[in-house]
DNA sequence: ACCTGAACACCGTTCAAGT
DNA sequence: ACCTGAACACCGTTCAAGT
């Protein structure tokens, strides 16, 4: 009799998280919410306590929706060097195709299954190319914390696009309180201005890199 | 006639912002409203707004709060390279003090004086101890995201207190999904306990400064 | 100049009721 | 098993009104 029922795919968990990460993705963190992620799935919000637990829920969902997309490379790049290239450049990554949720990778307590293969995979690349495990771990631990912290940093302060002189006064200049002295306005143009982010963040990588070849 | 109103301090931002810090500190960024951050200091929410733009200018208050109190060493502290120690310290430090709000400095894009002052501080020492003013900022970039990441990673994976099996079990059980096949529960144990994290902190530090030296 | 009452649309969450 | 209506306390924000 009716017709226009015909259509309504089934709602499941990873629906919601994915239609949740795609919403942040488009209107940022602060616009989700329960009632308008369900209407934009066709349903109202209570429907989504079937699938997730809560609000706090859905953002650790978000989280594991992000993780899931990390690729890891099927054969080896390189010595172990190369490998700790592509683990930190796949976070970086993974940061920039998400601006908006990215927060929540370093502020959720959760670890998904995504996540824990991502790490078990460069362990057993690096341990595979010859480092101890407990020294697999440190560099783990320390390659982790610069990627997310250099990704996060290069988006909340840092001027991505080609810079002319006028774009980046402006980009500073709305980051920094009004009436700041001279002096310190020229310090914000200089961290924040004028280098190219991809150099600039192998730079880290590479020093730590040196430093390990040069330590034993 | 009313001996009651008699000790009605005055509002200002300056307090309302450090008395939103403190409350963060104590129930949680996501408990902080308007309306209650109102009752805190004997108002209603709305006269808040007489101070504070509004609830994004107040978590941008609140970075500005943290920053206000990082302090700045009077003397040099050793070479360069002491110097670089001691910004990335403060950096960790800072985020230890108030791990509910840390988060809000690697998400709200402002620049407050302090810390610009912080930046231009830490790079006259730099080249005051024989570094190229570019090679300054980079080092000063790539060593200040390394400071937030891994403080901001340790805040929401890495267990902090004494660490002994049973706590090290429940600390990881807590954030790995239910079902974890066994070998990726053992690379969480791996990575997220077992480690001092101070050492490890340094780790990173110490070979991007040997990595340094060795490269020229 | 600063605070309040009243009001608004919106939010997370619950639960009994529908199918 | 999944979705909804009705309802709740709470939220950010506005504005005219008080002092």
């Amino acid at each position: 009799m009716s017709v226009t029922t015909a259509t309504r795919e089934p709602l499941s968990r990873e629906r919601v998280l994915r239609a949740a990460l795609v919403y942040v993705d488009e209107h940022g963190l602060a616009a989700l919410s329960m009632h308008k992620l369900g209407a934009e799935l066709g349903v109202k919000g209570m429907s989504l306590y079937n699938h997730v637990t809560g609000k706090d829920g859905l953002l650790d969902g978000i989280v594991e929706a992000m993780w899931a997309e990390v690729a890891l490379p099927a054969e080896p790049v390189g010595d172990w060097r190369g490998e700790v290239r592509a683990l930190v450049r796949s976070l970086r990554d993974l940061v920039h195709r998400h601006p908006a949720a990215a927060p929540l990778l370093l502020s959720r307590p959760v670890m998904p299954t995504s996540a824990l293969e991502f790490y078990d995979h460069y362990l057993r690349r690096l341990t595979d190319g010859g480092l101890r495990q407990q020294r697999a771990v440190e560099l783990l631990r320390t390659v982790t914390a610069y990627g997310f912290g250099f990704a996060l940093a290069e988006l909340t302060w840092l001027e991505t696009d080609s810079p002319d002189d006028l774009r980046s006064f402006r980009h500073v200049s709305e980051r920094v309180p009004a009436g700041t002295p001279d002096h310190l306005v020229r310090t914000a143009l200089l961290v924040c201005t004028g280098c190219d982010m991809n150099a600039q963040f192998d730079l880290g990588i590479d020093l730590m890199l040196r430093g390990l070849d040069a330590g034993g």
